[in-house]
DNA sequence: GAAATATAGTAAGCATACATACTATTAATA
DNA sequence: TATTAATAGTATGTATGCTTACTATATTTC
């Protein structure tokens, strides 16, 4: 088995023309935004508030790295941390007025450029990629 | 479209569990060598010798981001770097002794590894996403 | 209820990963 | 051939992404 056909080696490869593409459209649309800190606003928008290790565990990062994020978010005033009152130790986060508007006018724009993403592949078999890939992603270990 | 059916999101995930099982391995094998490390190593074996500049086109690295790999590697004894006679500018890289000693014990574990990454697939299926990852990897722009 | 354990968030360290800018050198062109 | 453009490698800066260690708090267990 060569390297170019080894799905690790693979995988590299489309996470990297994943990023390629995302950050091309928000260069196009002069916003400043990563994919990972677009994924957690999601989550927020769709949980409507969370603490920081919810937001982890929900599209699985890592708690360490989900803090820079969310520090980031919260520097361009997209979201905003409050103290949580039934536990000292967490932070609940939430969308802005400006971030929740961000996030829809971004929304289509990222769901559209999904098949980019997978440019070569027609409905179909970009339909069995994302079967294919769910299957692996949920196996446990 | 959720968040979760997204490929972007379905491929970070990817990544995320390839390095994972590529790791756990590399410390099972109590061996300190990173997935990308071992990715170059692999150019290296094919091609024998390579400027840096050449090892990031083959494997679609940055060229910023091959440096500091090289430079790792070269720190670990696995490859030196020597000044090219053609051109002043350019650097040639090969793999040690041990540094091939390592990749020759490394390659079927990495090779084996592979079905780890895409554990809940089948045969079929993972033949399947290798061809369709190909084809869209492959992809222009 | 006190001690042991677990959890939330942060900090520090290492390794990608890329953009941009820089130096030295090479190639292309006028 | 003199100038311009391109390339090889490095340096710097930013953003993941993870591990380990740490503090403060909660939860569990004895």
């Amino acid at each position: 088995m060569t390297l170019f056909a080894m799905p690790g080696h693979l995988i590299r490869r489309l996470q990297q023309r994943s990023n390629q593409v995302f950050q091309e459209k928000m260069k196009q649309l002069e916003l400043d935004i990563t994919s990972v800190q677009f994924a957690a606003m999601h989550a927020l928008y769709d949980e409507k508030q969370m603490e920081q290790a919810q937001i982890a565990a929900h599209i699985a990062y890592d708690k360490a790295t989900i803090g820079g994020v969310i520090d980031r978010l919260e520097k361009k005033g997209w979201i905003s941390r409050t103290p949580s009152l039934k536990d000292k130790r967490a932070k609940i986060v939430t969308l802005t007025k400006s971030g929740e508007a961000i996030f829809l006018q971004l929304l289509p724009e990222v769901q559209n450029l999904q098949s980019d993403i997978l440019n070569g592949l027609d409905q179909q078999q970009t339909t069995l990629f994302i079967e294919l890939a769910s299957i692996a992603v949920s196996q446990k270990k």
